[in-house]
DNA sequence: GCCCATGTGGCACAATCTGCCATCTGGCGG
DNA sequence: CCGCCAGATGGCAGATTGTGCCACATGGGC
């Protein structure tokens, strides 16, 4: 658990000290720890060059260990991806009932994109790069769409929990409502996604008229008339 | 080049007869039917039991070559994925000028998503198979996102072609320009990817009120007053 | 304190990729 | 038609990746 590289600091200092057993908290420390570990020497060497044995070895792991965490080097850094989308994801689980929906996504975004809440104004040359080495790195680029796509699904959870009243998704509540469900919030991550990744393809800085917050605040008061209640309209299909 | 198992026809029969050179055209046909190897393998025996190896003799090329074609065994049935949406995205942009944009996605979405015009009624169950063989792998799930993901960006081509008047996007028109266009990408193209996932999740024929072409009608009507036009009004930047 | 469930490390080995060079083929100028 | 060249393919060696298996350590419950 030793930290022996200073020179670049490690991307995404929060620790979202998990919830659940003691053993559980460590596992999760772990995994972030070699995923921030793997970030930084994707950053400083490249992808290419840098071995999972390099990873392991820089985390203070086993190789076999590393691989017990991560199928493949590349998803080392999926964590690093999640994190912020879970952070907007909980924002919107979280924000107070009787909201309306496009308010408690437009706040949810604000508040998990705007440098200073929750994410050092630091660290978002972090994201900044990371998200870069998506867009550059093809195998890198998978990891980050899959993790879009995770979110995707936590946001649909989120969606019909607010929508539905606390009921988790109705297992059968006909292909129409699911897609309809699935569709908002593909929807609504895009232009959380977009603006990131339109963001982090520039050099404007994380505040102002061109930072993430702004922008997806844009993209998502282009959804003003999106029928989001549609969603539990439709319930109980055709 | 000799397709000695019959037993499964393989998915996607129509020959996207490409454009370039007889060298291209070779490496485009060689690279469909390694996928459509590959795909009938995976689904036969499993993505676990194929080694690459195994895709490249039955495909008749070497393992060598293979490697060339794709950089993982995952990979090898990319084409397959990037096969419908080109399809749907050529339909988008080669509709006639004018025809205002909602109705352009719609008749696309209809005219790609419709068994019979163009994919084979038996083909959708191939379709289906795909689909469900990526939600069920990791793998093979970051595979189809990539692939959703780069059709995005050919749709964004599309668009900006169709609103901006036949000329592609400007290199330098402002963050929030790119962005309102990627995000207009993602939105259209949610609404194919999500009416796909929802139809191949379930049993329902690919036909009737629950078929893949109707489930995205009625996300792109969710769309109805989605501003396209913004992408063009802003134009330009702040 | 004992014990079991579980995380971890180490080893061996199958499988995945890649660099390099030889060979073959299709397209082109002479 | 012939020779030539660019590029595609095949074969081989070897680094790297990924996994099965077993032994050890830890830590939470009795």
């Amino acid at each position: 658990m030793s930290s022996t590289t200073p020179t670049p600091p490690p991307p995404f200092p929060e620790d979202p000290a998990g919830d659940g057993s003691l053993t559980e908290r460590r596992k999760a420390q772990t995994r972030l720890h070699i995923a921030r570990t793997a970030a930084g020497l994707f950053v400083r060497h490249g992808l290419r060059a840098t071995r999972a044995e390099d990873i392991a070895q820089a985390a203070g792991v086993a190789p076999r260990t590393f691989y017990r965490y991560f199928p493949t080097k590349e998803e080392a850094i999926g964590p690093l991806y999640a994190l912020g989308a879970r952070r907007w994801v909980d924002a919107v689980r979280n924000a107070p009932a009787g909201t309306p929906l496009p308010s408690v996504l437009e706040e949810a975004a604000r508040h998990t994109l705007t440098p200073g809440l929750g994410v050092t104004e630091e660290s978002w040359n972090w994201v900044r790069t990371l998200i870069r080495l998506a867009a550059d790195n093809p195998a890198l680029g998978r990891v980050w769409a899959e993790a879009c796509r995770a979110s995707e699904q936590n946001l649909a959870d989120a969606l019909a929990h607010r929508l539905n009243g606390g009921r988790p998704p109705h297992p059968d509540a006909g292909v129409a409502a699911r897609t309809r469900l699935c569709f908002a919030a593909a929807v609504a991550g895009a232009a959380v996604r977009t603006a990131m990744e339109s963001w982090a393809s520039g050099d404007g800085p994380a505040k102002g008229p061109d930072s993430p917050a702004e922008l997806a605040a844009t993209n998502l008061a282009a959804l003003r008339d999106f029928p989001w209640d549609g969603v539990v309209g439709e319930a109980g299909g055709r």
